[in-house]
DNA sequence: TTGTAAGCGTTATCAG
DNA sequence: CTGATAACGCTTACAA
C-alpha cells in the first residue's frame, strides 16, 4: 500500500481519475460515477462527501472513457458546404450566421458541435457517426455545390442527418418559407404602388429554395392580376455578380420595370449597385427587395428591404430533428418562418 | 466457432470492429490497428489484405476507443465569445470570418474543431483538456466582454490556449498588426491630401487593439507634423451605434475636420452613415476609413476604404500557436500582417 | 444504498 | 514482421 501511494502521487501528475476521488472520498469508484452522474440511488450525504472530494482533486471525467462506454458521443457534426476553393472566411454571411444559431441550438440541449468546412471530393468527409466522433450530422450550404450534395446524399444508411440547403426533396432538409416569403415581399412592393415587378432568379437553380421563391412571386402577381416576369441569372458566378448582369441585362433589354424582387440579398444587392449606378433612383424609380436578411443590407444606400427567415427557429429546428432522427423518428422536412424587413430601397 | 460466427455476424447490425476485420483478413487484431495506422512494420501484401477486409466490412475504428488509449483527442476547442446577451447570429462577422479560417487551417493540420459560443457565466465553460474532449483550446472574441476573459485568464495551468482579442498583453495572444496598419490608413489618407483626420476610438477600452490603432495613428500624424486628435467612443454601445454618436459629437463639437479614422470597420460605417445624412460628400467633404476589412463595408455607399488583417495566416497563426503550446513550446504571441484596401471613402 | 466486476474497442509493449 | 496481452478510465449489470 506504501507502493501504490507513491504510484498514485506520480499518477495525479498526469491525470486524477474517479479512483483518485473514491480513495478520497472513502468510497468505491463506481459509486463516484454514480454520484457524479446524478443517479439517485446515491444517498445525499455520499453524494456531498464525493463531490467535495471531486472539487479539491480538481477532478473531470474522462469523457472519452465515458463515451467508449456509454456507445454515443453527445456531440453534432457540423459540415458546412462551400463553394469548391473558396476561401473559408467569404462564406456567404447567411450561414455564419445559421452556424451561429445552430451552436446556440446545440448547446442548449446539451450537445458540443464538431464543425467542419468542406467544399470539394479531397475534403469531403462525413463518416462521423462510424468513427463515433458524433451521433449525428448537420449538413449546411448552397446547393451549387452539386458534388458535395452527391456525397452527402450517398452516405451510408443508418446514418443520421438534416440538412439546409438541400437541392433534392429526398433529403430531410429544413428550409425557409420561401413561398410564404416571396408572396410577402411581393405583396409589400403591391402594396407600395410599383406593378412591373422583375424576379431576378432562376427556376433551373439547383438552389430549390431559389424556384420556391420565384414561385410564390409569381403567385403574389397573379392573385393582383399581373404577369410574373423572370430575368435569369447566370449560373456559377458570385451572387453579387449575378444580380449586377442580371440587372444589366434587364436595363439593356428595354423591358419596362419598376420594381426588382431578388431571390436573395446578395442578388439584390448586386442589383441595386448596377441600378444606382445607371441612374436609377431607388426607391423612387425603383424598388428593390432581396431575401435573407443579411448584415450588409443594411449598410448599402438605400438599405435594403428583405425577408429574413427567424434564425433562431432554424438552428433549433435543425437540432431537433435531427435529435429526434438520432431518437429513431422519421426525418420530416420543416419549414421556418420569414418575416418582412421594410428598409429603404422600397417607397413608403 | 460455429457460434462464433453467429454471434459475428449479429454483432457486425451493431458494429464492426478491428476484430472482425482481423477475421477476415485472417491476421490478428493488433496487425488490424498497425496496418491501418500506417504501422511500417507492416509488409505490403498483409497491410493490401487488411485494408481491403477493411473496406469491405465497411469498417472505421472507434474514434473514442482510439483516443482513451493515446490519450490525446486531436481535436481542438474553439470557444467564440460573444456579448452577454447576444445572439450568436448577430456575432461581429469578423469574428465568424476568422472561425472559417482558423477551421480550415486546424483541418489542413488533421485537427477536429469543437466550437461553442459563450457570453455569460452561466455558459463559460473551458475544461476541454480535463475532460479529454480536446488538446488544446483557442479563444476569440471581443474584450468587452471582461468577465470572460477573466474566467479563460484563469483557467488552471496545464491547459494549452491562445487567444484573439485579449484585453490582457499576458495572455497567449494573437493579433493584427494594429501598428502598422493605422499608420498605413493614416499615411493613406495624407497623401489623399486630407490634413485634419480624426481617430474615432478610445485608449482607454478593455479593447487593446483600439488602442494600439490609435497608436499607429498619433505617430503617422505626428511624423506628418501633425496633432492627432481623438473623439472617443461610448462604452458599452453596439459599434455602430459608438461611430453613429462619435461622429454625431464630433460635428456638435464644431471641431474642424475633414478626414475620420474609424478603429472598426463598424464604428466607421456608422460614422458614414452619420455624416452622410447630415449633408456631408463622402469623399469629397470628408474621407473615412475603418479597420477590418468587414464584407458589409464592400456594401455601403461610398463602399468603405478599411484595412484588412490576412485571415488565412491569423487562422493559421492560431492553430500553430496552440499546436506548439501542446507540444510543449512556451507560448509567444505573434502578429498578423495587413493591408490597405482602397475603396471609395477616400478620395483618389 | 453501495461494492464487485465485466466490458467498451482501441493502441502499445513485449515476445517471438 | 506478427501475435498475445495489458492497459486506457469509465458505465452498468449483478450482488450484497
Amino acid at each position: 500500500m506504501g507502493e501504490s501511494k507513491v504510484q498514485m502521487t506520480e499518477k495525479r501528475l498526469t491525470r486524477v481519475t474517479s479512483f483518485d476521488v473514491a480513495e478520497a472520498a472513502g468510497v468505491s469508484q463506481s459509486t463516484v460515477s454514480r454520484a457524479l452522474a446524478g443517479d439517485t440511488s446515491i444517498s445525499e450525504p455520499t453524494r456531498r462527501r464525493v463531490t467535495e472530494a471531486a472539487q479539491k482533486l480538481n477532478y473531470q471525467v474522462d469523457e472519452n472513457a465515458a463515451r467508449l462506454r456509454r456507445g454515443k458521443t453527445g456531440t453534432l457534426a457540423l459540415v458546412m458546404i462551400c463553394r469548391p476553393g473558396e476561401n473559408r472566411k467569404d462564406l456567404n454571411p447567411f450561414y455564419f450566421a445559421l452556424l451561429g444559431s445552430t451552436c446556440a441550438a446545440a448547446a442548449a440541449r446539451g450537445y458540443e458541435v464538431l464543425v467542419a468546412f468542406q467544399d470539394s471530393p479531397e475534403n469531403f468527409w462525413g463518416h462521423y457517426q462510424e468513427r463515433r466522433k458524433a451521433d449525428g450530422l448537420i449538413v449546411i450550404g448552397t446547393s451549387e455545390n452539386t458534388a458535395a450534395w452527391d456525397y452527402f446524399g450517398s452516405l451510408p444508411e443508418g446514418n443520421h442527418w438534416v440538412c439546409w440547403g438541400a437541392p433534392s426533396d429526398a433529403f430531410p432538409w429544413v428550409r425557409s418559407d420561401n413561398l410564404a416569403g416571396a408572396m410577402l415581399a411581393t405583396r409589400h412592393m403591391l402594396v407600395r404602388g410599383y406593378k412591373d415587378i422583375v424576379c431576378l432568379g432562376s427556376e433551373t437553380s439547383p438552389q430549390r429554395q431559389f424556384k420556391e421563391r420565384f414561385d410564390g412571386y409569381a403567385e403574389a402577381m397573379r392573385e393582383a392580376g399581373l404577369n410574373p416576369i423572370m430575368q435569369r441569372i447566370e449560373r456559377g458566378l458570385p451572387r453579387e455578380e449575378q444580380g449586377h448582369r442580371a440587372a444589366a441585362d434587364l436595363i439593356a433589354s428595354g423591358r419596362k420595370f419598376d420594381a426588382i424582387f431578388g431571390v436573395s440579398d446578395e442578388i439584390a444587392l448586386g442589383a441595386l449597385k448596377e441600378l444606382t449606378s445607371q441612374g436609377y433612383k431607388v426607391p423612387q424609380d425603383v424598388g428593390v427587395v432581396g431575401f435573407d436578411g443579411v448584415r450588409a443590407g443594411a449598410w448599402s444606400t438605400p438599405p435594403l428591404t428583405t425577408i429574413e427567415s427567424d434564425f433562431e427557429v432554424a438552428g433549433s429546428l435543425l437540432v431537433d430533428r435531427l435529435i429526434a432522427t438520432i431518437g429513431g423518428e422519421p426525418p420530416s422536412p420543416r419549414r421556418v418562418p420569414v418575416r418582412l424587413v421594410v428598409r429603404g430601397s422600397t417607397r413608403d
